[in-house]
DNA sequence: CGCCTTGCTGGACGTTCATTCAATAGGCTA
DNA sequence: TAGCCTATTGAATGAACGTCCAGCAAGGCG
């Protein structure tokens, strides 16, 4: 079976030029992580990238895609934890951003780059955007439940974006400056931001409160 | 006052090319930012860039300079604004981050792109730390004395860490996605947010459950 | 045992970029 | 108006990068 041995050593090899990928952009940041250092970090040498992908442009892609995959696999894993009811599936998605496997400062730090090269790249765009979507959603309607379960007025959409952007920016500026805060911390806030939105309020007797913001 | 004019001159120009710099990061990315383009957007030739900075990385220097420059002087206004407790200084703070002049489809995308580079280099990762650092204290400060003036008990510096990173994820996904969410909504959550710190709850009569983590 | 396929290498090539610098233009002083 | 000084230009330079490709080495089949 020789195609199938090539197969296997060819899957290994994308996934080792991908990790290698990661390492040096974590390192090296994005401009200097040359196709020269990536080959060298791996092991092999400049010209092999050429065999297993399409070009820089590619490896880079398949790079992102890996994060984007492992992130979503790790999001379905969470809310499919059998026993628990929404809020619990909540603390453990919270739980998961903050702790290894996902937490790990060369992956913080290559999210990081590609936010920013994502914004110009319309295919790192695109896959950011699903991703992002999706995980909204899917927040979306967990936290709904639970709101729903107590009673509670909430804005699930809102508090969606809400806690996605606090867990997006606590991973910004702790790759920033780790020294900053800690980890720990940094999930207790999440934490206490999603305890925060069960807690009755006197608004609650006033349902016109929350505006319906579901804008077009 | 040929010294006195050319001296004008010359900080307007500087002016001009970081303008240029921002529109440039902005509309093609950090990597596609070249000195060719930047001085094209300005108007000039490309050798000028050597006239008024030492090179492109110090114009990257001083363009991002400017950036933490004008967020920490709105900062400050805001804080020295008259009237008004420490919740109503946040609020205004809160505000100006998602308003124009403050919020800009371009800066905000400049912003992006900064934090991905400063991971790696040094003087911007100075730079940026600075800023945060001090943002993140005034706000503690404003913070801790609203929890005061109320006699309720809260980790400051953690409420502090956490409105900090709420800013910058809305800042970050937005500009990857402005279609996600409105501006709108993300002043609303991070308001939201503020009010809940100051909302008693029934933790409230145990003082102890709030760990005092003043880390030094 | 020898051929031949396949994974892999690294020098060569063309492109792009930041920087330099000699030449030019424009305006103020005398 | 003449002359000088400074701002500005753009072609030239060299370095760095991604990609290409001719050749090499190793392992399996005949």
């Amino acid at each position: 079976m020789t195609a199938r041995t090539a197969r296997a050593d060819a899957v290994d090899r994308r996934r080792d030029l991908i990790a290698a990928t990661v390492r040096s952009i974590a390192e090296h940041g994005f401009a200097d992580a040359t196709v020269e250092r990536i080959c060298a970090a791996a092991g092999v040498s400049r010209g092999l990238i050429s065999h297993y992908f399409a070009g820089k442009d590619d490896l880079l892609l398949a790079t992102y895609r890996q994060l984007t995959d492992e992130l979503g696999a790790e999001t379905a894993r969470v809310a499919r934890a059998r026993g628990g009811g929404p809020v619990d599936k909540l603390r453990a998605a919270i739980e998961a951003s903050f702790r290894p496997p996902v937490f790990d400062f060369a992956k913080v730090s290559v999210w990081v780059a590609f936010w920013s090269e994502a914004r110009t790249r319309p295919d790192l765009r695109a896959l950011n955007r699903d991703l992002y979507r999706g995980y909204r959603a899917a927040i979306a309607r967990l936290m709904a439940e639970a709101a729903r379960e107590r009673g509670i007025a909430l804005d699930a959409h809102g508090a969606a974006v809400a806690l996605t952007a606090l867990i997006d920016g606590l991973w910004l500026e702790w790759s920033l400056d780790p020294d900053a805060f800690s980890p720990e911390i940094a999930e207790t806030v999440c934490l206490d931001y999603l305890d925060g939105l069960f807690v009755p309020r006197a608004e609650d007797d006033n349902p016109g409160q929350e505006d319906a913001s579901d804008v077009p």
